[in-house]
DNA sequence: TAGATAAAAGACTATTTTATCTTAAATTAT
DNA sequence: ATAATTTAAGATAAAATAGTCTTTTATCTA
C-alpha cells in the first residue's frame, strides 16, 4: 500500500517529532543510523520532503534537517502525498482506470468505505498525536 | 495493495463465474481478449491458480480452464492467497518486521481494525455473490 | 580565507514486477 | 497416425522500485 520510501519518510518525521530531536537540526546520517536506513537513500527521501514543504534543511557544518511546521499541522497524509503522490487516492483495488460511481467494480461499495476510513486515519494522525502515543506507550519507531 | 497479477486473477475468476462462461471450458486467449490482458501473461497467472486449486485446466484442442469449485466455495481471499501469498497478512503498513501487539507501531490500533475489515470483505466476497452483483447491477469487469 | 562538514545532485547497480517471445507437452478432431 | 489446438514451461526484455557510490554545492567554524 505504501512504498518503502514512504515508510522511511514517515518514520523519519516521527523520529524528528520526538522530544529528543524536536526543535533541533538533525543530520540525515544520524537519522539513518537511528532508524537503520541507508544514509544516501534516506537523503533522497528527505530532500523530497524538503521540496514538499514537510521538512526544512540547511547544508554545511552544523547543518541538518527539521520539521517545517508545528507537529499538529503535519498529517501523515501530507507525508504520503509528497512521497507517493496521489496514486493512493486515484488508483484502486482492482486497478480499474477512470472508475466512477455509475459503473463501479463489485468491490466499490465496501472498498470505498474502507478507503474513507484509511484516509481519515492518515489525516487524524498528526505528528503531535503520534509523538505523544510513542512516548506514553513506549512504542517503537524502527524496524 | 494487490499486485497486478492478483487483480488479473480476480478479474479472470469473476469472468468465469458469469452465466455466459459458467460451466464451460474457456480458452485463456479468449479470457485475455475479453479482459484486455496479455494472453501469455495471463496464462501464467491462470496456471498459478490451477496449481493453487482455484481453477482446473486441460490442454489441447477444445481445451481451456474452468473454476475448480462451486461459486459459493471460492472466496476472493483464496485467489489473493494463491497469487500474492500471505504477505498481505504478514507484512504491514509501516513495513515493520515481526510486529507484535506488545510493541506495535503508532498505527497499529487503527490499522489492525481496518485490516480485519478488509479481510472480512475478501472472505465474504465469494464468487456467487460477486457474479450476482455484476448481473443485477450491470457492473463492469474490465479496465 | 581555508578547511571541514553536511545536504544536493548525478551516475550507476540491484532487485522485483510486469510483460513478451519461443518452444515443449498434452489433448482433441480428422 | 497426423495435424491442429491449447496449456505449460523457459528464456528474455522492459519498467518500476530500491539502493549504492561519487561528485558538487552550500554553510559553518576556526
Ligand atoms: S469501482 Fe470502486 S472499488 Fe472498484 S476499482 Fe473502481 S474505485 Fe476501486
Ligand atoms: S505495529 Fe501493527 S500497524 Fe504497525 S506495522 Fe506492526 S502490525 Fe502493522
Amino acid at each position: 500500500m505504501l512504498s518503502q520510501s514512504c515508510i522511511y519518510g514517515i518514520q523519519t518525521c516521527i523520529y524528528l517529532s520526538l522530544p529528543q530531536q524536536l526543535g533541533k537540526k538533525v543530520r540525515v546520517s544520524s537519522i539513518a543510523e537511528s532508524l537503520g536506513i541507508s544514509p544516501t537513500f534516506l537523503s533522497k527521501i528527505v530532500f523530497t520532503l524538503v521540496q514538499g514543504g514537510v521538512l526544512c534543511s540547511t547544508r554545511g557544518a552544523n547543518g541538518g534537517v527539521w520539521l517545517a511546521k508545528e507537529l499538529s499541522e503535519i498529517q501523515t497524509l501530507d507525508i504520503i502525498k509528497v512521497i507517493d503522490g496521489p496514486k493512493l487516492f486515484k488508483d484502486c483495488l482492482l486497478g480499474f482506470s477512470g472508475c466512477n460511481d455509475k459503473k463501479p467494480c463489485p468491490f466499490h461499495q465496501q472498498w470505498g468505505q474502507e478507503r474513507i476510513r484509511l484516509m481519515a486515519m492518515f489525516q487524524e494522525s498528526t505528528l503531535d498525536k503520534i509523538a505523544q502515543k510513542v512516548n506514553d506507550l513506549d512504542l517503537r519507531i524502527q524496524m
